[in-house]
Formats: structure tokens, C-alpha cells, sequence
DNA sequence: GCCTTGAAGTTACCG
DNA sequence: ACCGGTAACTTCAAGGCG
């Protein structure tokens, strides 16, 4: 080995470690600025804890007592007192530390038992973890480090392995390095049903890579040996640094482990000799590679209710739907075994894996900041939820401020009142003005110092400095010094701000742009959800008292704003949470804005302005007619995944004729046009599908509900139905419960659709909604007389 | 035994 | 595995009626 140390940059893209021997190494894989794939090696890195003793404990017998505990694979190699905060309060803490990351859970559970110890903290993170908190290195963003070259000949796949001198430092660099990326997809035999990897082949895998292009690898009839073998050694050649799939964590990658089993292959496509391995949040990790499932960020898609492949790709324009070949999984086998519909197949897989390369060109700039923000690597950031993004980047806070993680622990759920929803006035209103609070939730938490280290429990004195007590409640939290979550939440806007301004530096087409843009929104939705995560039973700064209070502040301060709104004589229509809607009187509007900033200290703005917007008497559903002409509509049947496509249509197209043009009439004909249409049997199946999520195991079910009864029909045709899956029925003709009259669309023929329910539990109440209001019946919309021309107006005057 | 009614279960939305 | 508030559907069992 060369002594000689020298100086590299690398973009960090993934973080593991191993033992070997007695000795826990950290490897670190790296991106270098001269576009080299790099491993570093840093051996000095060790796991630790800390012990929070009991009040008046005997701390130099807690230490020998710890000590003593010492086994030899693995020995304590330290137990020193150091001075961390917990909760904001000073605490002497005994810091333990030891050699091979498996030990400390054992170690632990042992000192946990002591009398002497109240709690034993930060015992749960994993090693890797550790290690990129307290050096604070952030995955997806570069660093310079200090190494030197490992002469020995590795079987690892990188250009070069270091061993790297600590601390390696972050650096502030805005661009991506030049990342090879490899999107892949499978398709399996599946004529009985949902494919096994123990029965069924994989025929086809697809490839596509910017530098190669889409490459392919096909099955000899039923062998697919070859293909296995195949795609792993592309994957070899290529060495890709991140791999990206549709649903692979799920699908793809448990598919190909299990049938290499089978077959006696290894998928070793990561950068050591190891498979992937499943990992924590479910996904699956690929050594010295980012594994990215593109599924975990289209479900943040909301406008795409069923989230397939094909539909977000169509919806995101990476690939419209009419200019791909789709085929349904039930008719693959036939386009499989039949050699004149094969190529079609391999069409099929190619769009398929096109299209998932688009969506990474889409979605992984978002999900390189979140994990550069989160400190998350690039392969868990997506497959980690919401909460836990929240938390590491918590947990990194933390380390900075001195202070302690808090213990993960088990509580029951608890409810606590939230935001509060006006009754809307209905009817169509005129020139309407949407106004938004800025970012309430985060605001209120700075305003008011919310934080777990801040509340003041019941039963504690008020203390000098003084306390903000949140209305209705009461809860109480000390004005000085600002609180933990204030802190971060200060900081993550400041962040942002800091980014916008930024942006303004670069011509909107840049790659920096576009950075700085997924950055800003990466910040903005961690920001938002700090408030969830304190009212999160599961989070380690769980504090309800805090998630309570906010909630409370954030009544009293719409309210106010509606009061004001009240006196300028500026008539209040609608409010939900932190948004009012009101008459846009320019004037007035502008004075309210104002008044909300100078008395009340909060920022409001015009979001929108409806030109017409019309109210039934329920919360939460509204539609409106933007300036642009564009018809705005919310929480109606027309937004909603679960009703059938015709219903939604309808509903639409009606919310568009009364809008826009104020014509009843023409509505009441449209619609009874479409009733003709579905009793003749003229509306294709395809707009009669209604889609419902599966959310728990089928035989936890307590009432069997259409879709539910649909899904045990499904797995009894052989089919694997599993939680979180979208099934998609129709109601057919028969007598009973609608769940006896469901059937999977795709065993549907339109003679045996039962009009009568789309029409009478689909299109009637979706377009009663709406029409009642004006006058009509929903006998006059199944009747086939027109009756004289009215107008929206006649029943506004 | 049939019909009505309301509670309970369930899903997906809003902010 | 972020929160509560809300609308609306279907099932299912209880109750009323004959």
C-alpha cells in the first residue's frame, strides 16, 4: 500500500459497511469530478450509544457496571460522561462505546435493566447512518476527502478503492455528476393467472440506457436461463450507478432473486458480489448502486388515480397512451406463444422500459434533493414515508444542536380536534377571491415557539421569560429560547428563500434551474409536514400537546381573519383550514391582506379568482370557472378514483355547461343523451370500470364490499391480490348485493352490464349534485320531453 | 318473510 | 407508518309490519 495521501472530490451515492475481522469498516460509494466510480474505506469509524442515568444515581458504578459487561468479539472500549440536552434541559449522559455494530442492541438490552439507568438513547441507528450524521456527509451531494490508494487487487467493481483519512468534508456544489443510469422492467409467462417465479419464466427483460439505448433480452420459448444470465452480465458491463424501476422493489427484483434461485443463477448485479437484499421501508438495495423504485414517487402523483406505468407516463407526457402498444396482463400469454403477435410484445416491454426511463428523468432531480435535504440515501429516500423523511432530517438537527434522539416507542393512537370548515353559502357566486394563508401550520409552530422542548406540562410553573398559551386548550410553551422544531422550521424556510432567490441567477431551462426548483419544493414539503409529524403516534418527537395547539391557534387565527373580513364588509362564502373565500372587492381584499399581516402578523395571499364558482351545501366540493376559462373542480365525484369514468364525465361536462355557458337546459339534455347512450349498451366498458383500493388483507374485511368480493373472485381465478392494489369492476345484471353483481372488468361483456345502476347510482346522483340546485329532478333527467329554455340566471335573480 | 332504517364499515377526498 | 375533517357509498342487523 502507497502511503501517499491525496485529495479527491466524489458525489456520495450510496453508504454501507461491513465487518471484517473484528474490524466494522464504513464503504462509501462515490462519483468522482473526473468521472471515476470510487469506493472509500474508512476503518476508524466506531459504533456508540449513550445511557441516560436515574436522578441521584451512583454514576461511577453505572460506569464500572457497563464496563464490566465487556465481551471480548465485540469490548467496550469506552464509557466516558459527556454533556448532551434532551428535550432542551442539560443531562450528563454516559456515551458507550464499542467495536461491531451487531453488539450495541445487545448491549442495550443488558443496560437497560440496570436500576441506575433511565433510558439508553441513540442505540437504534444503523451504523452507516451514524456515520453520515455525525460527519453530517450528505447523500447525493459532493464531498472532498483525504485518502490513499488501496494497491491490492479487489473483485469490486469501481476504478479505484481508498482507504479515506476522517473527517471527509461536505462541499457545496450545485451540479450532478455525469450518472449512468439503467432502467429495466420484466414480463413473465402468466397464462394461470399472476405470475410465480417458481412456475412461470421471465420471457422478456427490457433495458434502456441514455448511452446504449434500449436493449433486450428474450426467452427461448419457456427457457429463460439465458435471459437471467444475460441481463446480469449487461448489467455487469454497463455498471450503472443508479438502476431504476416500475414497482421493482415489489415486483421485478423479488421476481428475478427467486427464479435465479430456482435456476441455479446468482443476480449479482451490484457492484460487490453480493444480490440485492431487501432493506429497510421495503426496498430493495443493490450494493454500491441506488436501486430506485419510481413507484414510490408516482404515488405522490394524486392527479393519476389508478398508477400504472402506462397511465403516469401518459399523464406526465413521457409517453402518451395512444402512442404505445398496450396490452392487458391476461392477454400476454397469447401474444407470447403466438410468433406473428411476438414482436408486438417486444414493442410492448420496449415502451414499457422507455417509458420508465422518462419518468426517471422526471422524477429523480426531486428525489437526489430529498435525499441531499434528508440525509436519506437515494435509494431509501423514496420508499421511506413522508414521517420518516421528516425524522432523519430531524435526527441530523439534532446532532448538530447537541441534542438527543428520542427512543422510537409503542403508544396507543390519540385523536386531538383539528382545522375547522365553514358550511359554504350555497349557490353560484360571482368574482370570488380565494385567499391562502402562507405556509399556517409552520408559521403558528414559529410564532407560537411549538415544540416538544418548549411545552410546559401542566403540573411545571410558568417560567420567567413567559409562555404562549394556545387557545381553547390552554397548553402552554415557553416563549425563550426558541424551540427545537422553530429552529428547523426557520431554517428550512430561510433554506428555501435562499434557494428561490438563487434560482433567479439562472435562465429557467438551466440545469441549475431545474436543481434549485426540485430543491425549493423538496424543502417547501418537508416544511409542511413537520405539523403531521408532531401528531404522529409513531414519531420520536411525538408530542400531541404541540400538534393540539397548533390546530387550536390555527381556528382562533381563521376565525380572526374572517372577522375582519366581516368589517370590511367583505361577505365570507367559504373556508377551509387556512384558506377564506370572499367577494373580490379589489379594495377591501387589499386591506384585509393587510390587516392579516399587521394585526394578526401572518402572511395571506390571493391564491386564485373565480369568475363563478358554485356551492352545494356540502364542505369540502366546489367548482369554479377560472378567468383563463379553465373549470376548476374540488373534491366532487368528477376528482374522485372511485367512480366510474361516464359518471365523472358527466358530472364534468355539466359543471362546464352551467359554469360557463349558464345553460340548465343544455344540461339536462346532455345528460339525458348519455342516459340514452347507456341503456342502449353504447358506453364501453371502459368508462364503466370503477376502482377501488384494497387496503387491508382480504379476510380482515368485516363487511364484504363490491370490490372486495371482486378481489376474492380475482384470487380464486388465480390471481395475486395484494394491499395497497386498485381493483377495477362493474356492476352486471342480477339480483342481490351489488358485491354479487361485480365482476373484474376484464371478465366483463357489455350485454351483461347492468345500465340501470350507472344510471341511477352513477350518472343520477353525480349530476344531481349539481342540477337539483337548479330545480330539476332527477325524473325530469331520466324523462325524454325537453320542457321551455332556462337559464342559470332565472334562478339567481 | 319482507321492507325500512340507521349504524357501522369503508374509501377517497380537502387543506 | 404525517394530521384531522368531511362526504358518500354499501352492507348488515335490528325493528316494524302483516
Amino acid at each position: 500500500m502507497s502511503l501517499i495521501l491525496a485529495k479527491i472530490r466524489f458525489w456520495l451515492l450510496d453508504i454501507t459497511y461491513q465487518v471484517v475481522g473484528r474490524e466494522p469498516q464504513i464503504l462509501i460509494w462515490g462519483i468522482t469530478e473526473d468521472n471515476r466510480r470510487v469506493l472509500l474505506i474508512d476503518r476508524s469509524f466506531r459504533p456508540y450509544f449513550y445511557v441516560l442515568p436515574r436522578e441521584g444515581a451512583d454514576i461511577s458504578k453505572l460506569k464500572s457496571k457497563i464496563k464490566a459487561l465487556s465481551v471480548a468479539r465485540s469490548p467496550i472500549t469506552s464509557v466516558e460522561e459527556v454533556s448532551k440536552k434532551y428535550f432542551g434541559k442539560p443531562v450528563k449522559v454516559l456515551k458507550v462505546v464499542t467495536v461491531i455494530p451487531d453488539q450495541v442492541p445487545k448491549y442495550r438490552e443488558e443496560i437497560k435493566k440496570f436500576p441506575e439507568v433511565k433510558e439508553v438513547l441513540e442505540a437504534d441507528i444503523r451504523f452507516s447512518m451514524r456515520y453520515l450524521i455525525d460527519y453530517q456527509l450528505k447523500p447525493s451531494s459532493w464531498h472532498e476527502a483525504e485518502v490513499v490508494k488501496y494497491d491490492k487487487k479487489t473483485n469490486i467493481r469501481v476504478d479505484e478503492v481508498y482507504y479515506v483519512k476522517p473527517p471527509i468534508k461536505p462541499i457545496n456544489i450545485i451540479k450532478e455528476p455525469p450518472l449512468r443510469k439503467l432502467a429495466f422492467d420484466i414480463e413473465c409467462y402468466n397464462p394461470r393467472g399472476s405470475p410465480s417465479p417458481e412456475r412461470d419464466p421471465v420471457i422478456i427483460v427490457s433495458t434502456y440506457s441514455s448511452s446504449e439505448g434500449l436493449k433486450q433480452f428474450v426467452a427461448k420459448n419457456h427457457d429463460d436461463k439465458g435471459v437471467l444470465e444475460s441481463f446480469v452480465k449487461y448489467v455487469q458491463e454497463q455498471d450503472p450507478d443508479i438502476i431504476i424501476g416500475y414497482n421493482s422493489n415489489r415486483f421485478d427484483w423479488p421476481y428475478l432473486i427467486e427464479r435465479g434461485k430456482r435456476l441455479g443463477i446468482k443476480i449479482n448485479v451490484g457492484r460487490t458480489g453480493a444480490e440485492p437484499n431487501p432493506s429497510v421501508y421495503g426496498h430493495i438495495s443493490v450494493m454500491g448502486r441506488a436501486n430506485v423504485d419510481l413507484y414510490d414517487f408516482a404515488e405522490e402523483v394524486y392527479e393519476v388515480k389508478v398508477k400504472t406505468l402506462e397511465n403516469i407516463a401518459d399523464y406526465l407526457g413521457v409517453m402518451p397512451k395512444n402512442k404505445r402498444v398496450l396490452i392487458e396482463w391476461y392477454e400476454m400469454p397469447k401474444y407470447w406463444d403466438d410468433p406473428s403477435k411476438r414482436p408486438l410484445f417486444l414493442k410492448y416491454g420496449a415502451d414499457d422500459v422507455i417509458s420508465t426511463y422518462g419518468l426517471g428523468e422526471k422524477f429523480l432531480p426531486f428525489a437526489i434533493q430529498l435525499s441531499s435535504i434528508t440525509g436519506l440515501p437515494l435509494d431509501q429516500v423514496g420508499a421511506a414515508s413522508v414521517g420518516y423523511r421528516v425524522e432523519w432530517y430531524l435526527m441530523r438537527e439534532a446532532y448538530l444542536a447537541n441534542e438527543l434522539i428520542p427512543n422510537r416507542v409503542e403508544r396507543p393512537y390519540e385523536s386531538y380536534r383539528g382545522a375547522i370548515v365553514l358550511e359554504p353559502k350555497k349557490g353560484v357566486h360571482e368574482n370570488i377571491a380565494v385567499l391562502d394563508f402562507s405556509s399556517m401550520y409552520p408559521n403558528i409552530m414559529i410564532k407560537y415557539n411549538i415544540s416538544p422542548d418548549t411545552y410546559i406540562p401542566p403540573d411545571e410553573e410558568e417560567p420567567p421569560e413567559g409562555a404562549w398559551v394556545a387557545p381553547e386548550i390552554g397548553h402552554r410553551f415557553r416563549k425563550e429560547p426558541p424551540g427545537f422544531f422553530k429552529r428547523v422550521l426557520e431554517t428550512l424556510l430561510k433554506l428555501r428563500k435562499q434557494v428561490r432567490e438563487g434560482m433567479k441567477k439562472y435562465s429557467p431551462e438551466s440545469p441549475e434551474y431545474r436543481i434549485l426548483d426540485e430543491r425549493q419544493k423538496a424543502l417547501k414539503v418537508l416544511a409542511n409536514a413537520m405539523y403531521g409529524y408532531q401528531g404522529w403516534v409513531g414519531a420520536r418527537w411525538y408530542c400531541k400537546p404541540a400538534a393540539e395547539a397548533t390546530t387550536a391557534w390555527g381556528r382562533q387565527t381563521i376565525k380572526k381573519a374572517m372577522e375582519f373580513a366581516r368589517k370590511l364588509g367583505l361577505e365570507v362564502i367559504y373556508g377551509d383550514t387556512d384558506s377564506i373565500f370572499v367577494k373580490y372587492d379589489k379594495e377591501k381584499v387589499e386591506k384585509l391582506i393587510k390587516m392579516v399581516q399587521e394585526e394578526l402578523g401572518f402572511e395571506i395571499k390571493i391564491d386564485k379568482i373565480y369568475v363563478r364558482v358554485f356551492f352545494t351545501e356540502a364542505k369540502k366540493r366546489y367548482a369554479g370557472l377560472l378567468p383563463d376559462g379553465r373549470i376548476d373542480i374540488v373534491g366532487f365525484e368528477a376528482v374522485r378514483g372511485d367512480w366510474a369514468d361516464i359518471a365523472k364525465e358527466v358530472q364534468e361536462k355539466v359543471m362546464e355547461i352551467i359554469l360557463k355557458e349558464g345553460s340548465v337546459d343544455k344540461a339536462v339534455e346532455y345528460v339525458r343523451k348519455v342516459i340514452r347512450d347507456l341503456r342502449e349498451g353504447k358506453i364501453p366498458i371502459s368508462k364503466l370500470i370503477i376502482w377501488k383500493t384494497i387496503s387491508k388483507k382480504l379476510e380482515e374485511y368485516e363487511v364484504e364490499a363490491p370490490h372486495v368480493a371482486v378481489a376474492k373472485k380475482m384470487v380464486e381465478m388465480g390471481l395475486k391480490v395484494s394491499v395497497g392494489m386498485k381493483i377495477g369492476y362493474v356492476i352486471t345484471k342480477g339480483s342481490g348485493r351489488l358485491a354479487d353483481k361485480a365482476v373484474p372488468y376484464f371478465a366483463a361483456k357489455i350485454e351483461d352490464i347492468d345500465a340501470n345502476y350507472y344510471i341511477e347510482k352513477q350518472v343520477i346522483p353525480a349530476v344531481a349534485r349539481v342540477l337539483a340546485y337548479f330545480g330539476i329532478t332527477e325524473k325530469e333527467l331520466k324523462a325524454t320531453t325537453v320542457k321551455s329554455q332556462r337559464t342559470l340566471f332565472d334562478f339567481f335573480r
